[in-house]
DNA sequence: ATCCTCCCCTAC
DNA sequence: TAAGGTAGGGGAGGAT
C-alpha cells in the first residue's frame, strides 16, 4: 500500500552476539550516550566528536562518571533531609524533573540547584543524556549555541524562569513558553527573558494543552510506594484460571481470547484499576519527556506544538525547509535520531551491553541434537509487549486505553507519515503498524496520535529484560518488546504459573501490558502468543497443535510475509492445514530447500529452533532510504562520508572490523512516478556492489576509500539516487586476543595480540595517541636508544622528518612487552622517557579501559598530528590508501618477529609505528611482495600458511623458481633485487640495544624486504623507467610523475588521458601473466610519489579503482575480470564491456 | 560440492 | 510535510 513497489524488508529472529562485549557498559546508563549523534546508534559509546569535544557532554570517561556518581550521591543525601521538611506534596513541583544547568545563569546554578532541591526536583552535576530531562540554560555566545544543539538533541532548552516562574505558581508550568530562544532562531533575545512570566494567561492555556513533566512512573511508584505493587504476589488466582483451563485447545483459545477481550479486563482488573488509581493520583500530569506532548482527552492531537516543541526538535530552526539530504548536511544523524525503524534496529546491540553475554545464551544445551525429541519435552515462553509504542506513551493516560491511539511522527490526516503502532482499539478500526496516517485517520478520524518517546521505549525495553532474566536464565531476545524463554529445564512449577507471574510483574513494573503464549517450541509459543494479544496468555500443548494449525492462516506462520502468502495462495494454500497436503518436494522445488522444508515443518508445527543459541553477529551496516537527494556529486560524495562515520562508529562499538563491505544504492526507477510517501525512495532497482580487502579495518578513512570506489562503480546519476546504504561484513573481532584461535592460520599470526597492540593504527591507537600527546611533550629527545629507527624512517618515509630523532611515542609502546622488560632494559628505556614511563603504564591501563569504553575516531585528527607532526590530513589524504595497505602489512611481517623475541618486539614495532603513525589498516596481502628468499627462511608451519594462501600460479612460482623467481618481468626482478640491496640497513636496525638474545636467522631479511621494500620499490622503478628498462607504458607513467605535465599543458587533457589508459589497458592485456598485484603495487607507489601531475591521477582514477577492486582476496580469475571491467569513457572511445553490476541487471 | 556475489524476503 | 532501518536466511547463478 504504502510500497512504491521493491521493497526491502527483513527476515528474522536471530540474534547475535559477540562474546567479546568489551567493558559491559551494562549498568552504566551513560552508555547510552549516542554515537555519531544517533540517538541509538548501535554503538553505545559516548562521542568525542570535535564539535563539542570541549563541553561538559562529551565526557563521559569513568572518571566523570564516578564522579557524578558521587555528586548525585551527595545531593540525594541532602535532598533526602531537606526535602523532608518540605515534604508537604504539594512542594514536589519538580518531581521527576531533572536538570542539568549549562553555562552561566542569571539565579545562579547553586540558587538554581537549591530551588531544584526544595522542590522535588533532581539536578544533574554533569550532563547525563539518560537522565536529564532539561537543559536550564540563560543566554550562550553563538559558539556555544552550536554545540549546545548538538547535544541537547531533543532535550528541552530552558531558561531558569521556568524554574522561578514554576515555584511562584506553585506548580510545574509547562517549559515552551521557555524555551532557548536562541536555539530557535539562533538570535539572543534578552528580552525574552521575562516575556513570558507576565503572561498568565498564555501560560495557562499551555499549561493545561501541554504539560510536560517527565514523569518517571517507576520514580513515581516507587516513591509513593504505589500500592499496586505491594499487590504483586498475588498471581494466584490468575494461576488458578489457567490451570483450570480445559484441555481442548481450541476452548482454551477462547476462553483465553475472550478474556482478553471481556474478562480480560476482569482478569487484569487489579492492573485496570491500579491505573486508575495511579491515574489519579497523578492526574494532571501529563507525561512527556522531551518532547511529548500529551493529546487531550478530546482526541485531538496537539502536533504543531511539538513540533516547535522538542521532540524531534532538530536544531535548525530555518532548515525546514527540505527534509532531505539537500537542506541538511548532518542528514544522517538527525535522521537516525527520529527513525523508529533505526531505534527499533539497532536495538539488540544495545541489549547487547546492556545484559552482556548472559552466559544463558552461550550455548548451554548440550542435549544438542535437537530431533523432534528434544521439542517433545521442551517448553518455551514467548513474550511480547502489547502495542507496545502506544502503551509505552500512553501509560498515565488511563482515560485513553480504550481509545483508539497510534504513535507517528505526524497527526496530518493528509500526511504520509507511518503508523508505528496502533493499540487494540484502534486496530478494530484496521488502524496498523505501517501505514498512512492519512489512512490510518480515514479509517478512524477520532484516531489519537501520540508522537514517539525513544527513551521509554528503551527504558521499558529494559525494565521488561530484567524481569524476564530475573525469571529465567535462558532468555532470547527478538526485539525490544519480545523475547523466548526457555523453560525446559526448570523445575520449577507450572510455566503459565511462571508465565502470568512475569506478566504481571512487568505490568506492575512498567505499567504496560504483555501477553505470552506457552508451547513446545518457538513456534508454537510465538502462534500462541498471537492468540493470546492483547493482555492474555495461551498454552498450546503438543496434543493440540495440528489441530490449532489446521486453520491457521499461512500469513500467521513467521517466515511467511506477503509474498510467500501471495505464491502460496495461487497455488489454492490459505491455511496451514491445506499447507500440509503439498509435499516436502514439491516445496523445495518451489520456494527452494530450506524453505521448502521450513514450509513443510511449520505447517506441522514442528521446529528445531533453539532458543538462546546465539551467534555472533555477522554484518553491520548503516542505510537511508528517505530523504535522499542529491543534486551533485559533492552531495553523494559527503552523504557517503557520513554514512562510513556511521558505519566506522557502529563497528567500533561492537568491538569489531570488517572485511567486505557493501555498497547498497537506490535508483529511482526510470519510469517511476514521484513517491507516494513523501520524501520516499519511490519505485527503485536496488543495486549493491562489493569489495573485499584482506584485512580487516573500522577506520573511517578506509571505509571512506573504499565506499567512494564502490560509489565510483555504479555509474550512476547521482539525481537517480534516493537510498544509499553500507554493509560490513566477514566480521572479525577487534582485539584479537578475544578471537577465535585459528591454530597456525596465517591470518591468526598477522593478527596476533602483539600485530594488535604495537601496530595497527586503528581508532583505538589513535585515541591512544591523543591520550599520550599530553605527555609526549615532557619527554625529550635523546634518541640514542633507537639510531635504527632513526635510520630506518629516513628511509622508509621521506615525508615524516620531523619525528625521526624522538624516540617512539609512548602510546605507541606496548606496554605489554614493556613491563616484560628485564628490569635495566626497563629502567634505561624509562631514563629516555624522563622517568615517565612509570607512570604511563599506570596511566595507559587506565586510559585504554576508557578507550575500550568509549572508543572515538572522531578525535582522531588532531592526534596524527601530535604523533608525527608531519602529515597533516592533506598529506594522508593523498596518500592512497592501498600503499599504506601495503606498508601497513610490512610491519605485520614486522610483528612477527616479536613472538619469536617477544622481549624486544614491542620497541621493535614502535619504530616502524612512528614512521607514519596514520596508517590504515587496510592492506592486501600483496603477494608479489613475497620475497623468496624470505619465505624459505621461515619456520616450516608459517611457509605452509603462506603458501596456502597464495593464489597457484604464484604458490608454483615460489616453490619451484626460488632464486629467479619474477626474473621474467622487471618488476619481479627488481624484488629481489631490493632485498639485496637493503639487507645492509637492516643491519643496524637489528642492532639495537635493545636485543636480547640473537633473533632468528630469517627475521632479518624479512623484516627488511617487508619494511622497506615498497619505498625501495618505487625509488628503483622510478630510476629504472627513466632508464628505459621498464616498459613503456609504465615508463610514460613513470616519467609522467617524476617529472609531470604542466597542468595546462594540452598533455594533460582529456587525450592524453585516453592515450595513457588505453596504453595501459593493453599492458594489462599483453602482460596477462604478469601478476595483477604488481601493476598494482606499482600504481600504489607511483601515487605515493606524485600528486602533482594531473595526467597520472586522471589514469589513475580511471584505472585504480579495477585494480583495488580486483586485488581483494579473490585471485582467481581476476586479471581477466580486471580488464575486462575496465570502464567505458564514451567521449573517450573506451568500449566497454559491460559495467560492474548494478546497470547491467 | 562449495564458495562468492547480488540480490530478495522476512520480522521487528 | 517526515524521519521507508537492521540483520539473518536463503536462492540463483557463476567461478573454481
Ligand atoms: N512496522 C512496524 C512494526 C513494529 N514497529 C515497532 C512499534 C511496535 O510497538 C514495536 C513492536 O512491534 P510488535 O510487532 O510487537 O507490535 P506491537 O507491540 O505494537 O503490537 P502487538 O501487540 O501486536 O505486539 O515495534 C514499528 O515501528 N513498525
Ligand atoms: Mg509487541
Ligand atoms: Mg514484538
Amino acid at each position: 500500500m504504502s510500497y512504491d513497489s521493491s521493497r526491502s524488508s527483513a527476515n528474522t529472529s536471530r540474534k547475535s552476539k559477540r562474546g567479546l562485549d568489551n567493558s559491559n557498559s551494562s549498568n552504566n546508563k551513560n552508555s547510552k550516550q549516542k554515537t555519531l549523534g544517533m540517538a541509538w546508534g548501535a554503538n553505545s559509546l559516548s562521542s568525542s566528536r570535535s564539535s563539542f569535544r570541549n563541553s561538559p557532554f562529551s565526557n563521559f570517561g569513568s572518571y566523570m562518571a564516578e564522579k557524578n556518581r558521587k555528586l548525585q550521591h551527595q545531593f540525594e543525601a541532602e535532598a533526602s533531609t531537606s526535602s523532608h521538611s518540605g515534604s508537604s506534596p504539594g512542594k514536589l513541583i519538580f518531581q521527576g524533573v531533572y536538570i542539568f544547568i549549562d553555562g552561566f545563569t542569571i539565579p545562579s546554578n547553586q540558587e538554581l540547584r537549591a530551588y531544584m532541591l526544595k522542590y522535588g526536583g533532581r539536578f544533574a552535576n554533569y550532563f547525563s543524556r539518560h537522565q536529564v530531562t532539561h537543559i536550564i540554560c540563560s543566554n550562550l555566545p553563538d559558539s556555544k549555541i552550536k554545540n549546545l544543539r548538538a547535544f541537547s538533541r531533543g532535550l528541552p532548552v530552558v531558561k531558569p524562569a521556568w524554574i522561578l516562574d514554576s515555584i511562584a505558581a506553585n506548580k510545574l508550568l509547562s517549559w515552551i513558553p521557555y524555551q532557548l530562544n536562541q536555539l530557535a532562531n539562533n538570535q539572543p533575545k534578552l528580552s525574552a527573558f521575562f516575556t513570558l512570566k507576565s503572561n498568565p494567561v498564555l501560560e495557562n492555556v499551555l499549561t493545561d494543552e501541554v504539560c510536560q513533566v517527565n514523569l518517571d512512573p517507576f520514580l513515581k511508584g516507587g516513591t509513593t510506594k504505589d500500592a499496586c505493587i505491594s499487590k504483586v504476589d498475588e498471581p494466584i488466582r490468575f494461576a488458578e484460571q489457567a490451570g483450570e483451563l480445559p484441555d481442548d485447545p481450541n476452548h482454551q483459545f477462547e476462553e483465553l481470547n475472550t478474556s482478553s477481550g471481556k474478562s480480560s479486563e476482569v482478569k487484569m482488573a487489579e492492573f485496570g484499576s491500579r491505573d486508575a488509581e495511579d491515574g489519579n493520583s497523578v492526574n494532571s500530569k501529563h507525561q512527556s519527556g522531551p518532547g511529548l506532548f500529551s493529546a487531550s482527552a478530546s482526541g485531538c492531537c496537539l502536533h504543531n506544538q511539538s513540533s516547535d516543541g522538542s521532540l524531534s526538535s532538530e536544531p535548525g530552526g530555518p532548515s525546514n525547509r527540505h527534509h532531505s539530504t539537500l537542506g541538511d548536511p548532518n542528514f544522517v544523524e538527525n535522521y537516525f535520531k527520529s527513525s523508529r525503524l533505526h531505534f527499533i534496529g539497532t536495538w539488540r546491540s544495545r541489549y547487547r551491553k546492556r545484559f552482556p553475554s548472559s552466559s544463558s545464551e552461550l550455548k548451554c544445551r548440550s542435549s544438542d541434537l535437537n530431533t523432534s525429541a528434544n521439542s517433545d519435552k521442551s517448553t518455551i515462553i514467548h513474550v511480547d509487549m502489547d502495542c507496545f509504542f502506544v502503551s509505552v506513551v500512553i501509560r498515565n493516560h488511563p482515560e485513553l486505553h480504550d481509545k483508539p491511539v497510534a504513535v507517528c511522527h505526524s497527526d496530518n490526516p493528509k500526511g504520509t507519515a507511518e503508523i508505528s503502532s496502533a493499540n487494540y482499539p484502534a486496530r478494530n478500526y484496521g488502524v496498523k503498524a505501517g501505514i498512512f496516517v492519512r489512512d490510518a485517520k480515514a479509517l478512524c478520524p477520532q484516531l489519537v496520535i501520540f508522537p514517539y518517546n525513544f527513551k521509554a521505549y528503551e527504558e521499558v525495553a529494559d525494565q521488561f529484560y530484567s524481569i524476564l532474566h530475573k525469571h529465567c536464565h535462558k532468555v532470547q531476545a527478538i526485539s525490544c518488546d519480545e523475547a523466548f524463554l526457555d523453560i525446559t529445564e526448570k523445575d520449577m512449577g507450572d510455566p503459565e504459573l511462571l508465565a502470568s507471574t512475569i506478566r504481571k510483574e512487568i505490568f506492575n513494573t512498567t505499567r504496560c501490558t504483555a501477553s505470552a503464549g506457552i508451547a513446545g517450541n518457538m513456534l508454537m509459543a510465538r502462534l500462541a502468543t498471537g492468540r493470546a494479544k492483547p493482555n492474555g496468555q495461551c498454552y498450546i500443548p503438543s496434543v493440540s497443535v495440528d489441530e490449532y494449525l489446521y486453520k491457521l492462516p499461512i500469513k500467521a506462520l513467521p517466515g511467511i510475509g506477503h509474498v510467500l502468502e501471495e505464491k502460496l495462495k495461487k497455488q489454492n494454500v490459505w491455511t496451514c492445514g491445506q499447507l500440509r497436503l503439498i509435499s516436502k518436494e514439491s516445496l523445495q522445488k518451489d520456494f527452494g530447500l530450506k524453505t521448502g522444508e521450513m514450509l513443510w515443518n511449520y505447517s506441522r508445527g514442528v521446529d528445531n529452533r533453539l532458543v538462546g543459541n546465539i551467534k555472533e553477529s555477522k554484518t553491520i551496516g548503516a542505510e537511508v532510504n528517505w530523504g535522499v537527494r542529491f543534486k551533485d556529486l559533492q552531495d553523494s560524495q559527503c552523504f557517503l562520508l557520513n554514512l562510513c562515520k556511521e558505519v566506522s562508529f557502529r563497528l567500533q562499538g561492537c568491538g569489531v572490523q570488517g572485511r567486505t563491505f557493501t555498497l547498497k544504492i537506490k535508483k529511482r526507477r526510470k519510469d517511476a512516478d514521484e513517491p507516494a510517501k513523501y520524501m520516499g525512495c519511490g519505485d527503485c532497482e536496488n543495486l549493491s556492489h562489493s569489495m573485499t580487502v584482506s584485512i580487516a579495518t573500522d577506520d573511517v578513512e578506509v571505509l571512506q576509500r573504499i565506499t567512494k570506489q564502490l560509489f565510483g562503480s555504479f555509474c550512476l546519476d547521482v539525481k537517480d539516487i534516493r537510498g544509499v546504504g553500507l554493509q560490513v561484513s566477514k566480521l572479525e573481532n577487534a582485539d584479537p586476543s578475544k578471537q577465535a584461535p585459528e591454530r597456525n592460520s596465517l591470518r591468526s599470526w598477522l593478527t596476533s595480540t602483539t600485530t594488535e597492540k604495537a601496530c595497527r593504527i586503528n581508532s583505538m591507537d589513535k585515541e591512544r595517541a591523543r591520550i599520550d600527546s599530553e605527555v609526549k611533550n615532557l619527554i625529550g629527545t635523546s634518541g640514542q636508544l633507537f639510531p635504527d629507527h632513526t635510520g630506518f624512517s629516513a628511509q622508509v618515509d621521506s615525508n615524516s622528518s620531523s619525528d625521526i630523532s624522538a624516540p617512539p611515542p609512548l602510546s605507541h609502546l606496548d606496554m605489554g612487552v614493556v613491563k616484560g622488560l628485564p628490569a635495566e632494559l626497563f629502567s634505561e628505556l624509562n631514563e629516555i622517557y624522563g622517568g615517565k614511563l612509570t607512570d604511563f603504564i599506570a596511566k595507559s591501563s587506565v586510559a585504554s579501559e576508557n578507550i575500550y569504553s568509549y572508543p572515538s575516531t572522531h578525535s582522531a585528527e588532531g592526534q596524527e598530528l601530535a604523533v608525527d607532526g608531519g602529515e597533516g590530513p592533506l598529506a594522508s589524504d593523498m596518500i592512497p590508501l592501498d600503499f599504506i595497505m601495503v606498508e601497513n602489512r610490512a610491519k605485520q611481517h614486522m610483528i612477527e618477529e616479536e613472538q619469536v623475541a617477544p622481549s624486544w618486539a614491542g620497541l621493535q614495532s614502535e619504530a616502524i609505528c612512528s614512521v607514519s603513525p596514520n596508517n590504515n589498516d587496510l592492506m592486501p596481502l600483496s603477494l608479489s611482495q613475497v620475497d623468496v628468499s624470505v619465505l624459505q627462511q621461515l619456520p616450516e608451519e608459517l611457509r605452509g600458511d603462506i603458501l596456502g594462501q597464495l593464489p597457484a600460479h604464484r604458490k608454483q612460482e615460489l616453490t619451484s623458481n626460488a632464486g629467479s623467481h619474477l626474473s621474467e618481468n622487471p618488476e619481479g626482478a627488481l624484488n629481489i633485487k631490493i632485498t639485496e640491496n637493503k639487507s645492509n640497513s637492516t643491519a643496524s636496525v637489528l642492532n639495537s640495544n635493545l636485543w636480547s638474545g640473537s633473533p632468528p636467522q630469517w627475521v632479518d631479511k624479512f623484516t627488511v624486504s617487508s619494511c622497506l621494500i615498497l619505498k625501495t620499490l618505487a625509488e628503483l622503478y622510478c630510476t629504472l623507467g627513466s632508464t628505459g628498462s621498464l616498459s613503456p607504458i609504465l615508463q610514460r607513467i613513470i616519467s609522467e610523475c617524476l617529472y609531470p605535465l604542466d597542468e595546462n599543458s594540452d598533455a594533460c587533457g582529456e587525450e592524453a588521458t585516453y592515450d595513457l589508459c588505453e596504453l595501459f589497458k593493453q599492458y594489462v592485456k599483453l602482460k596477462m601473466e604478469l601478476d595483477l598485484e604488481e601493476i598494482y603495487v606499482c600504481f600504489c607507489l607511483l601515487k605515493r610519489l606524485t600528486t602533482k601531475s594531473k595526467l597520472f591521477l586522471q589514469v589513475y582514477n580511471i584505472v585504480f579503482p579495477y585494480l583495488q577492486a580486483s586485488i581483494g582476496e579473490n585471485y582467481g580469475g581476476v586479471k581477466r575480470r580486471a580488464i575486462n571491467q575496465l570502464p567505458c569513457y564514451p567521449n573517450l572511445g573506451f568500449t566497454v564491456k559491460t559495467n560492474p553490476k548494478g546497470s547491467q541487471r
